[in-house]
Order: structure tokens, then sequence, then C-alpha cells
RNA sequence: GCGAGAGUGGCGAAACUGGCAGACGCGCUGGACUUAGGAUCCAGUGGGCCUACCGGCCCUUGGGGGUUCGACUCCCCCCUCUCGCACCA
């Protein structure tokens, strides 16, 4: 390994510390100039930086040094994702406290990024964990309180044993905890939850409205969300006809194929069903056999489904048919009413049941010749079906509705699937509920004048059941804020995906003391024009952000639809085929790297190896190459100073001699390729490409001893070329670029510059070469005037020697030409 | 099962609206410089073949069809992989 490398440690020192000096990243609001908001995921402070971390921050700063460049105000802050379990197990392991832990994990964590010389507003930087941060987020849940957004109820939640809190829905995935992997369990709990329903068809209609998002995010979006169009009605219970069962159908076509009915086990009218003590008790049984199933086995595909035939049985309103009431497992009570009719003639899952439990079966769509097979779900013509007979399905849907509506049986509906946010975590770090239990008042929320409620320090955490903060006893007996009399606060917390609904705001008005957000920032910075982060916060963070926002803007606290206009979802960091972990031995350490090679190497190889959005294939050799070829432009710079610094080498225009000219359109065509990769749609390893490319050409270039060009024309460009290079790198490796750029001779940062703009008369060519091809093969190659006729490149390919061959014995049969890049001779035996 | 994305040299990858497939980098091979090279520089590098060194031919973007003067790119069928959802009525 190369020991004279160029010296990037007291380089990449050296100008960290300049940037911090002058406070060159900071951010202040001016109107004049157009801002740009980029934003990076902020982190949790897991105590160490590792390779994803690297990647996104590198790709953040990239753009946020060019849009610098480009002239935009640009807003680019940084925080902590600060609560959060990790701090809690890290007190239960080692004793220590989890404020102590996370600050020093963020002191850590901060100067590793310090250390990467990203181009932070650090005088902006949050902690989540400060009451001064979550203080207004108590606010928010006080109003949202009050408009019914937030509300307490008792429900089945997942319980995650090992974290010991609930979670949310979206934090569960394929039954597991989203954080420990471990198997999560339904409990019966009071908690708090946020009513993101209410705003399901508007996030649902702005997936529509987010161009710049990755289509994949806003199909996990979608398919989260999950609305479906139907009908509910009532299915009269026989003989009982006040007792009615409600069922939820997306295909009410098909009223008239429904040979059973189901009720979820859990169906809260099956109490009132049962006909005696033993049909009781057969039902107790059935659910504990349910019940016993764990979530994981529940969602295993394929596997039978479980049915307990009731002896109650249901009217079909359409056609007044007695049919059979069963309890099944594949009825899911979270899901619409609870309870559906079942047509196993047009439904796979109904016709399942209905073969293991030999019920009749109703076709009520004509099935396309040949088909054969189970449940039928196509278009088609409606048959045995009544009224509907004869109609499409999408008629007989419709006609359906108006026959149920207009009988006062049911009605259209949509469904979705999403569920309100379960918000609330049995937890200690996390931000306290502002929320009180009085004796005569009931539930109250903190008065505002007593916001925040702040998290007490002196808490035993064992991690053993219950809420810690329920053990703190200075924390739970509180005065009643409306009554004054005794109160126990509400000992649950906030779920951390809260703090970061909002985070984004907070950073334009950081240290704000009147609110969450001071308005004229806000509207000043907001929306993020390009957010960054890992795919994993599809649905997770991505949606509860999406929803937070437009609650404060009913709230009236900004006026915004969208907080993230643009998303780049980046790939993960993998090595030897498999994602960075312990387990695997393939870690590599973000420290070690940039001791070793320095951090330009690091960020030049992070944004070279991959696409942003493509996962990274960590490769050790590939570093060195990028870092031998940082040494090679120093090396080049440094060599030539001389030269560089001569004088008439800051002239430029359009050079005399041919070779001059051709040089010079490689440095604007670089500038053009790298601007277009850069804009057109972050292909950054493209863009190092090209300027590597550069590099090549300059030292060919600077390689033709006694020149090809006349020697007074050498300094100009190689200087241009030169200083486009140390300008179209500095995004991708500030610190280098800038130490070359001030030996040249200049005052100012690079940062300070324009980004370049190609020269229209550098980029002129007065001749291309246009390719000859006789039947799609290339033949040979003309040399012609730029514009050359299409008349005049025929005959010239005609004429060609090379192929006059390829076309004498055949006839030529048209010849195709396209000006400026090819011509394609068509011909026949 | 449903939905989305992907499949190109030994490897990471390029190829914008169809127009020279494999840019750039890694690796590898040879050479130069050198006490030395794992530094640096130069040259070569998809496969097969012809050749008197110049040079040339054929094949090649997961597989098979199609559209087109021309297809990595567009259309149809199939295979494989990744991700997401998954009894959502």
């Amino acid at each position: 390994m190369s020991t004279d490398r160029y010296p990037y440690r007291e380089i990449e020192a050296r100008w960290q510390h300049r940037w911090e000096e002058a406070k060159q990243f900071r951010a202040t609001e001016d109107p004049a100039r157009p801002k740009f908001y980029c934003l990076e995921m902020f982190p949790y402070p897991s105590g160490r930086i590792h390779m994803g971390h690297v990647r996104v921050y590198a790709i953040g700063d990239l753009l946020a040094r060019y849009k610098w460049m480009r002239g935009f105000n640009v807003l680019h802050p940084m925080g902590w994702d600060a609560f959060g379990l990790p701090a809690e197990n890290a007190a239960i392991e080692h004793g220590v406290h989890p404020a102590i832990w996370t600050y020093e994990n963020i002191d850590n964590m901060r100067a590793q990024l310090r250390k990467m010389g990203i181009s932070y507003d650090w005088d902006r930087e949050i902690a989540t964990c400060d009451p001064t941060y979550y203080k207004w987020e108590q606010l928010i849940f006080i109003r949202m309180l009050e408009r019914g957004l937030a509300y307490r109820k008792r429900s089945t939640v997942n319980w995650c044993p090992s974290c010991q809190t609930v979670l949310a829905n979206e934090q569960v995935e394929d039954g597991r905890c989203w954080r420990c992997d471990s198997e999560v369990t339904p409990r019966e709990i009071d908690g708090w939850f946020f009513k993101i329903t209410a705003y399901a068809e508007e996030l649902l209609a702005w997936c529509d409205r987010l161009p710049g998002w990755p289509e994949r995010v806003l199909t996990m979006q979608r398919n989260w969300i999950g609305r479906s169009e139907g009908a509910e009605f009532d299915l009269p219970v026989a003989g009982r006809p006040a007792v009615k069962i409600r069922v939820f159908t997306t295909r009410p076509d098909t009223a008239f194929g429904m040979t059973y009915a189901v009720l979820a086990p859990e169906h809260p009218l099956v109490d009132r069903l049962v006909v005696d003590e033993r049909e009781r008790a057969a039902v107790a049984a059935f659910r504990a056999e349910v019940a016993k199933e764990s979530e994981i086995e529940r969602l295993a595909a394929d596997r039978p489904k479980r049915g307990f035939r009731l002896q109650a049985r249901v009217v079909n309103p359409f056609n007044g048919a007695e049919i059979p009431l069963f309890l099944a497992d594949y009825v899911l009570m979270g899901y619409g009413t609870g309870a559906i009719m079942a047509v196993p003639g047009e439904d796979q899952r109904d016709w399942d049941f209905a073969k293991q439990h030999g019920l009749p079966i109703v076709e009520t769509v004509t099935r396309p010749d040949g088909w054969s097979g189970g449940a039928y779900a196509g278009d088609g013509i409606k048959i045995n079906s009544g009224f509907l007979d004869g109609l499409t399905v999408a008629a007989a849907k419709r006609r359906a509705i108006d026959w149920l509506v207009a009988n006062g049986l049911g009605e259209a509906t949509v469904n979705y699937r999403l569920r309100d946010w379960g918000i609330s975590r049995q937890r200690y770090w996390g931000a306290p509920i502002p929320v009180l239990y009085c004796e005569a008042c009931g539930m109250v929320p903190e008065a505002e004048e007593n916001l925040p409620v702040v998290l007490p320090r002196d808490v035993q955490i064992s991690g053993k059941g219950g809420s810690p903060l329920a053990e703190v006893a200075s924390f739970v007996n509180a005065k009643c804020p409306r009554c004054r009399g005794r109160a126990r606060r509400e000992t649950d917390t906030m779920d951390t995906f809260v703090e970061s609904s909002w985070y984004f705001l907070r950073y334009c008005s950081p240290r704000y003391e009147g609110g969450m957000v001071e308005r004229a920032a806000a509207d000043y910075w907001m929306p993020v024009d390009q957010y960054i982060g890992g795919i994993e916060h599809a649905v997770l963070h991505l949606l509860y952000a999406r929803f937070y926002t437009k609650v404060l803007r009913d709230l009236r606290l900004i006026k915004l639809d969208e907080p993230f206009t643009a998303l780049l979802s980046q790939g993960m960091v993998i090595k030897d085929g498999a994602k960075m972990s312990k387990s695997k031995g393939n870690i590599v350490d973000p420290d070690e790297l940039i001791r070793t090679f320095g951090a330009d190497t690091a960020r030049l190889f992070s944004l070279f190896a991959a696409p942003p959005e493509k996962d990274l294939d960590w490769n050790d050799h590939g570093v060195e190459g990028a870092s031998r070829f940082l040494n090679r432009v120093w090396r080049f710079v440094i060599g030539h100073l001389d030269e560089l610094k001569a004088p008439g080498a800051t002239a430029r225009g359009v050079p005399a001699s041919e070779d001059g000219r051709a040089f010079r359109r490689v440095i604007h065509d670089t500038i053009r390729r790298v601007t277009d990769d850069i804009e057109h749609d972050f292909h950054f390893n493209t863009a190092i490409s090209a300027v590597m490319e550069l590099v090549n050409a300059l030292s060919v270039f600077d390689g033709h001893p006694g020149g090809r060009v006349p020697p007074a024309e050498r300094p100009p460009l190689l200087r241009e070329a030169v200083e486009t290079i140390l300008r179209l790198l500095g995004p991708f490796c500030p610190h280098i670029t800038e130490e070359l750029w001030s030996q040249l001779g200049h005052r100012e940062s690079v940062f300070t510059q324009r980004w370049p703009t190609p020269d229209p008369d550098a980029l002129k060519r007065e001749e291309v070469t246009v390719v000859v091809q006789v039947d799609g093969r290339v033949r040979g190659r003309l040399l012609v005037g730029v514009d050359a006729s299409e008349e005049r490149i025929r005959q010239l390919a005609l004429a060609d020697e090379r192929v006059r061959p390829w076309v004498a014995s055949r006839r030529v049969e048209k010849v195709v030409v396209v000006p400026n890049r090819l011509v394609n001779i068509v011909t026949r035996a």
C-alpha cells in the first residue's frame, strides 16, 4: 500500500476548521435568492456512524454544495433522532443513564461527521430528547386531542415482549418487531392513537402529486393505505330479524352467489347469537384454538381455514335464501366490519373454505371459454343473479348498490387497510404524553403554561413489565390543571416516530421559543426540496411525516400540503454479497477508512461505485482506485504549479491550434456531462467518470513534449482544465479541491465560485465522424463537415473504398442517413 | 398469489428520446523506472477465428419470438433474482 499519498489528513483538518470558523455553511433567509432545502434523514445516535451513513451524507453534501455553487441559498441541517429504546437497553446492560448515553453518542457521532467534512449549518443542530424540542410536540398533542385527532381507546395491539411495549402496525414486519425481531403477540391494552385514517383519502390522493418521489415508494404507500370501494349491508339473522350482521364487500354484484356468511372469531355479536351453553362453550373452545396461533402462523400462506358453524342462520336479502353462518379465522375483525358474505364462486378464499366444509358453490359470472379452476374473479356477464342477470360486473355492482340503498338495506362505502397510528409506548426514553387523570375531572390535558412535561431524570429502568415512569412517584402524582385536585399523570411516552414527523420543520427556526416553528422561516424554507434516506422508511417515517404535516397545516401552523418535494431513496451498502453486519464480519469502519484514505476518498468511492438508488457493493480495491485518482490530481496540480501560475495562464478563449481546440472541447464537454448527470438523474457515478476522463485527457495533452500546440497556448489550457476539474470535483471531494484551489493562488473558497457552464464556442465542432453501416454492420467511418447534407453523406458513404466491397455484388435497396451520426446502406442480393 | 424493480465482460458498472454495446474504475497480462515495488508511468484486456506486423471476419446485453434499415432500449411469451404486500372480503 502506498505511503506517498497526498497529505489528506492535514488538508482535511485545515479546511474543516476554516469552514467552521468562517461559518461558511450558515443559512439565513434571503428572499432575494432561490432557496434549496437539502435534507438527509437524521440518524439515531447509536454511538458510531456506519457506511450507510457515509453514503447518505456524501450524497446530501454533494447536492448541497452543488446547489450552493449554482447560486441557491441552501439550508443543510443536521440533528439527532435521540429518543428510543437502545438508550434504555444500554441503561439496563451498563447502568448508564439513557440521557448520558445518548448525549455521549451524539458527541461521538458529531465528531465523526465533522471528519467527513459535511457542509452542515451546525448552528441549527437539534436533539429530539431536548425538552425545548418535545415541548412543541406536547402542545400539538393537546391540539390534536381537542380535535379528536388524538384519542385513547382499549384495543388489541401488537405487543413486543422483548421491547416491553406496543408497536404500531407499520412497525411490525412479518409478525416480528421491526427493531429487535421478536415475535409480536396480541394484547388488549389502553393506548393513545393518532387518527391518521382521517387523512387516508388525502394521503392517497397526494401520492399522484409527488412526481419527485420514486414510484416504488409511492406504490408501497398506496398499498399500505389500501383503499377499496364497495358496499356495506345487513344480513338479518333467521327468525330474529332485529339482529343484523353488517358485512362489507367489494363485490356487491355477487350477492346472489352468497352460500354462507362468516364472522371473525372475535366478533362482538357472537355472544348474542349462541343459543345455549353448550354452543357457548364450543365457541369459546374455537376461539381459544384460534388465539393459540401466533401471528406468524396466521400469516403463513396456504394453510387450511379453520371454521365453526353456528346454529344461527342468516338471510340473504337479495333472494331471501336462508344460509349457514360460520366463525372462521380467515375473516379479520380489524378490517371492514369483521363479517363477510361468502361467495365461493367468485372468491378464492371462500371457495377454499366451501370445499373444506362441503358448502355449495354458485357461479354468478359467466366463465371464459376453457376456464377451469377455483373461483373466478374476472369480468363477465352476470348469471344466476335475479335482477342483475345480463349485466357486466361493473354495471351489476352499481345496480346492486342502488338496490341496497333504495331498500334501506345498505350503502356504498370505502374501506381502508390503514389503521390509526398507535403512539403509546410503555417505555421511559420518549416524550411524555401531556395528559393527567384526575379523580374528579377524569382525563385532562396538561395546561399549556405547564409545558413541557419534562421527563424525570431519576428513574429505575429494569426492562421488566410496565412503564418505568409509573414507578416515579414525583412524576405520577400531580395536580389536576383544571380543579387542582389530585391527579395521576399518563405514564406512556410517545412513539419516537412522532419526533421525526416534524424535525424538518424545527430546523427552519431551531431556537424559536414562540412555537413549534416560526411562520416566516417555515414559509421561506419549506418544503424540503430534496430529501434523502433509506428505503426502509417507505411506509413508516415517510407516511407519518406526511400525515403530521397535514395536521399542522389544518392547525394553521404552516401552509404546506406535503413536506418533501423530492425523495431519493438510496440503496444499502453491502459487502461480499451481504448487508454489512457484525455476525457476517464484513463491516467497514468509517473511522478507519477515513484514517487510511481520507474523507475525500471515502466520499468519492461511495458516490462512484454505483448510482445512489442501487445497492453499493463495497470493494476495498475500488477504494484504492478512488484514492489513486485523487493522488493523480494532486500530483498533477502540485507538479505543474509553475506553469499553472505563469503569466497569461488565466487568459481564456478559443485556441488557434486544432489540438488546442480539441482539448478545450473536452474540458467543456465534461462540464456539460457532469452537470447533466447531477441534474438529470443523480448519476454521480457517471459524473465522476467524466471527470476522470478529463484528467486522463489532461495528462495525454500534457504529455506531448514540445507541444502539439504553440507554447503560449499551454498555460491557459492547463489552467482552464485544472480549474474546471477542481470546481466540478468540489462537491464530491471538498477538501482536496479547496486546497488545490488555494494553491493556485485563489483566496476565496472554491465553494464561493459559480458552477462552470460550458462555453458554446468551445463545444462547436467543424467535423464529425459518421459511422457507415451496411445492413446494420459497421463497415467504415467518414469524417465530414458538421451538418453535411444527407445527399452528400450518402454519396461519400457509397463511394467509400471500405464500404464498396460490401455493396459491390448487391443491389442497394435504400440508404438511411441520420445527420451527424450514421449512415445505413440497406442491400439485397 | 398480487404489485414494483432488475438480469450487460472475471468484478462494480456505462450506453438521455431506438443509431459504433461494454465509457469510467477494479482486477488481470506485458513493459518502463527501480536495490526493491504491493508506488508511479506506458500498453493491452468480452468470446471465437483469419492474418505477411497493417488490418479484417463472425458471435455476444437471462431464453425464445416479433416490430424496424437498425433493438441493451419498443411489443408478446418464458426463466431467474431482489424488494414490498400478503386470508384486506
